[in-house]
DNA sequence: CTTAGTCTAGTTTTT
DNA sequence: CTAGACTAAG
């Protein structure tokens, strides 16, 4: 069995653990895999295992992931071990596993295979209707909250019956009602959302045994990833998957477990062994990422959960540097910091951009550190934050293209209505809305019926005009590849020429994205057709724009974009799990930025912080860098902030730079940092910087001081470099040489 | 009906 | 501070 080369590779360089993980492949299986311990190796692995070995058809394995860079990542390392065969391995995210098996099969639920998936923002408008429905006044039932509210019950696997049933006061009743009402405006649509992906998949499974026989059949081994931040129906489902055979393979780390939110229930990790009799369990407590400094003091802090099975982790690296700390004033002097350090790695260590990453919090905190970053002219990648996608002109295109697919689609139609705006307002789709409604037919179906009777002549003639330029496009287009589906619809539509008329800065960025999405529907319609040639091509009787439309509708960022070349990643510690950088800095240490304030009321929350923390930290391999800021802006005010009760668990013999001052601590006051500082020393001693004066720059090189400005400490020099021009810098913290 | 301008309120993390 | 809601004028 061993004379296969191939096996003998998959096995070699694994540690015991690792093997066991790898080489159990029958019956279920849990691995608890603590960061950097080669949780992906272990999967890559178990599937060439299963492959290599076991003989295995790739076709019959399913690895389920929680993002698409997850799944592409896997994807790639199944490749480079097995080759070519790997492709016909399904790794893929929970939801697009789904969309897989909908489209193949929700017509047994009576829905439409065609159905369109909504996103964050049709999903509101949904709500939004369906708060006019019930005469609620938005401004006393937040739509956000109230959308919120659903999604839990989704995540939990509550029906809209359900959660009537459980209301208890008129509030919740009300906010059911809203949910049913919710619920039949996207059925409405022939429309999903997020959610209903999985809860739709499951119900599948729950009413028709036979369909389910069928994918178990299919699927002979699972494996999810990210085992943790599964919610109650993503366990439903899995389960469903793997009951016939069982042979469930599932990855994760209760430490790392930040999604409890987002519905992620603990309890599917901590139960496994309850819940599938005689699993085998295998810990993988070896890291092989961090230095012990960062492993150690990254434990410290999450060893503080009571709620949480004990661990402890081994760092197969050496000690390497102590965890550095700072404290600045602001949220800017912060970004100066980080980018001064990172600038001075990148001179003094040979560090190249990629080897940065910055984290925070809240996507608002990147903005400071953009900026500094700009300054210095280094190349950057924000990670999340607004995604392409989400633009207003991007959905605009995607709504035509959505309702040309599915005329029902009644989200889309509304987007498209007056995009460009053609006159048709307000009060005439309220009618026709009304009409749509006491009649049962779709908005369409109802616009049309509106123009034929109680429009206005004018509008009558507007309405008609739209009707036909949606029919002849979706007549024409229905069957076209993406990008010249859109292409058209932006012509045809007079959506281009009404940007290209305004003439403004705003409005040529809109033309520009434009075209970037015509690029990605391009690239797309091409790796399209070849894939759909293949035996194995997800495409079957679907066409190119819907299977366009999924996809979009799936993919959040830009995966290509963020690995690309050599640039710092920002991101939001949540973005951060998965990833791994040599050096990183983890900003905005502040109690209530970090934990942040409104985890603040319940210990489960702001153990999830905690567990965000560790998170954050173990994702540095070299160096991690902790800062806080004394003052920072949030939303055009000033707040003040105290240090993050987290840096506090830090062991001190771990952190350089900075020791807790044990006596402000002990008397109660706020805790305070106090660290001596090298760079102090320069501008301490009475050095009086003056115009003209020749100056060194630990980064910037040589240059003279053309301006100064302010006193003390705090004075900023202009400073015209001989290599890079005319830089501001605070004397402070420049490190300057004099002279 | 549209648009530009004012106001306000709401601020976490996202497949 | 900013996106979205609201208002008043064209």
């Amino acid at each position: 069995m061993r004379a296969n080369p191939l096996v003998d590779g998959v096995l070699e360089g694994l540690n015991p653990e690792q093997r066991a993980a790898v080489e159990t492949t029958e019956g279920p299986l849990l691995v608890l895999a603590g960061a950097g311990s080669g949780k992906t190796r272990v999967l890559t692995h178990r599937i060439a295992w299963l492959i290599g070995a076991c003989g295995i058809a790739p076709e019959g394995i399913l690895a389920v992931t929680f993002t698409n860079k997850a799944a592409g990542e896997m994807k790639e390392r199944v490749a480079k071990l097995l080759g070519p065969e790997a492709g016909d391995v399904w790794v893929a995210t929970f939801h697009s596993t789904c969309v897989r098996i909908l489209r193949r099969e929700i017509h047994h639920l009576g829905r439409s295979r065609s159905f369109v998936i909504y996103d964050e923002a049709d999903v509101l408008g949904v709500v939004k209707e369906a708060l006019r429905r019930h005469s609620l006044d938005p401004k006393v039932h937040d739509p956000r909250r109230l959308r919120w509210r659903i999604d839990q019950w989704k995540n939990a696997g509550l029906d809209a019956d359900a959660a009537a049933e459980r209301a208890r006061d008129l509030d919740a009743e009300q906010a059911a009602g809203v949910y049913a009402t919710y619920q039949r405006l996207l059925e409405e649509a022939e429309a999903l959302d997020f959610n209903d992906l999985l809860l739709q998949t499951v119900e599948l499974f729950d009413r028709q045994p036979d369909v389910l026989a069928r994918w178990q059949a299919r699927w002979q081994y699972v494996l999810v990833d990210e085992y943790q931040d599964t919610n109650r129906v993503q366990y439903r489902l899995v389960n469903h998957l793997a009951s016939a055979h069982r042979n469930l393979c599932v990855v994760g780390d209760p430490d790392q477990s930040v999604y409890g939110w987002r519905g992620a229930d603990i309890r599917n990790i901590l139960d496994f062994e309850r819940d599938f009799e005689n699993a085998g369990v295998v810990r993988l407590e070896r890291n092989y990422r961090s230095t012990q400094s960062i492993l150690a003091g990254a434990g410290a802090v999450v060893a503080h959960n009571r709620d949480r099975k004990d661990k402890q982790m081994v760092a197969e690296r050496g000690g390497g540097e102590r965890i550095r700390l700072f404290e600045a004033r602001d949220e800017r002097e912060e970004a100066q910091r980080v980018v001064a350090s990172l600038l001075e790695a990148r001179r003094s260590e040979g560090r190249s951009h990629g080897h940065f990453a910055v984290f925070y919090r809240t996507n608002a905190q990147s903005r400071p550190i953009e900026e500094e970053l700009l300054k210095y002219d280094v190349p950057y990648a924000v990670v999340g934050g607004v995604r392409f996608y989400d633009r207003a002109e991007v959905k605009d295109a995607l709504a035509w293209l959505r309702l040309l697919v599915n005329p029902k689609d009644a989200m889309a139609l509304r987007r498209v209505l007056n995009a460009p705006p053609r006159g048709i307002g307000k009060t005439s789709l309220a009618r026709v809305e009304e009409l749509a409604e006491r009649e049962g037919v779709s908005l369409l179906e109802a616009m049309g019926r509106f123009a034929a009777a109680g429009a206005q002549a004018r509008t009558a003639a507007r309405i008609r005009e739209f009707l036909e330029l949606v029919e002849g496009l979706a007549r024409e287009l229905r069957e076209s590849p993406p990008d010249e589906a859109i292409a058209k619809v932006l012509e045809r539509s007079g959506y281009l020429r009404h940007l290209e008329r305004e003439a403004t800065p705003e409005a040529e960025s809109r033309v520009e994205n434009l075209r970037e999405l015509l690029l990605g529907a391009a690239d797309f319609a091409a790796a399209n057709r070849v894939q759909q040639e293949g035996p194995s091509g997800p495409g079957g009787e679907r066409t190119p724009l819907e299977l366009f439309l999924d996809q979009v509708a799936l993919v959040t960022d830009l995966d290509a974009w963020e690995n690309r070349s050599d640039r710092v990643s920002l991101m939001t510690a949540h973005s951060a799990t998965g990833r791994v950088f040599p050096v990183v800095f983890l900003v905005g240490m502040e109690e209530g930025v970090f934990p942040h304030a409104a985890s603040s009321r319940d210990d489960r929350s702001v153990e999830e912080e905690r567990r965000l923390c560790y998170v954050g930290m173990t994702r540095a391999m070299e160096r991690l860098t902790l800062t806080w800021a004394r003052e920072r802006r949030r939303y055009g005010s000033r707040t003040f902030g105290v240090p993050s009760s987290f840096l506090r668990e830090i062991p001190p013999e771990l952190v350089e730079g900075a020791s807790l001052d044990e006596d402000v601590a002990a008397s109660g006051r706020s805790l305070d940092y106090s660290y001596s500082q090298d760079a102090d020393a320069g501008a301490g001693d009475g050095m009086a910087a003056a115009r003209g004066m020749r100056v060194r720059h630990p980064i910037f090189g040589t240059g003279t001081v053309v301006g100064v400005r302010g006193s003390g400490v705090d004075q900023k020099l202009d400073i015209r470099f001989d290599r890079v021009g005319v830089k501001t810098v605070v004397l402070r913290y420049a490190n300057l040489e004099f002279g």
